[in-house]
DNA sequence: CTTAGGATCGCCT
DNA sequence: GGCGATCCTAAGC
């Protein structure tokens, strides 16, 4: 049970791993809020950086669940993942919204800007406004600087396609906050 | 509100 | 050498 982190079982497949996740509190050294959306990126999955084997970037998604598996998009934005399963092929959570609700300040300063609902409304964003990094690439997420906490009670749900992606892309693997306004995009 | 284009660079074929 | 699990801005309707 060493897998189970805010009452989540990482080693769970990714698609339940993401709709557990929704409404639970992550935060970075303090700074943080609830996640809001997220999106799968399970085994034998074509849309998956893990889907052809280990690599030199994907490598932390091999490795033990309960972990940060964080890259580099395009060149410029950081995106943060959950690792999850431990069946020996990598597979992950994208967080790619938060609700925030702590260290409002930091976020603004770090994301030059006041409007709550431009701070973490995408995978990019959060991790700007949390100031992660390559250098959260691997680390425990049941330890500092991270702190996921457990949500209150079942977070109502809803779906949709994965956004961004050009394979597998009528796998409906993104999961959001019903009614929250805090969300990357709409979800119809 | 929706769409289009550019920025920018590490990773993989 | 091509192409992103993105974001921002500007322009169109």
């Amino acid at each position: 049970m060493r897998n189970v982190i805010a009452g989540i079982d990482f080693s769970a497949p990714a698609h339940e791993v993401a709709q557990l996740l929704i409404g639970t509190v992550l935060l970075v050294d303090g700074v943080g809020g609830r996640i809001v959306e997220t999106e799968a990126y399970d085994r034998e999955d074509p849309a998956s950086h893990a889907f052809s084997g280990p690599t030199e970037r994907n490598g932390a998604m091999f490795g033990p669940p309960g972990h940060a598996y964080v890259y580099r998009s395009y060149g410029i934005h950081w995106c943060l993942n959950f690792v999850c399963r431990e069946d020996g092929h990598g597979a992950g959570v994208l967080i790619r919204a938060l609700e925030p609700l702590a260290g409002l300040e930091r976020m603004q300063q770090r994301r030059d800007t006041s409007d709550p609902r431009l701070l973490c409304s995408g995978p990019g964003k959060l991790c700007q406004a949390l100031g992660v990094s390559h250098a959260h690439n691997g680390l425990a997420l049941a330890a500092p600087p991270f702190s996921l906490s457990a949500r209150v009670a079942p977070a109502p749900l809803v779906t949709g396609p994965r956004i961004g992606i050009s394979k597998a892309i009528e796998v409906p693997w993104r999961f959001g906050l019903a009614g929250s306004r805090f969300v990357s995009r709409p979800f119809r």
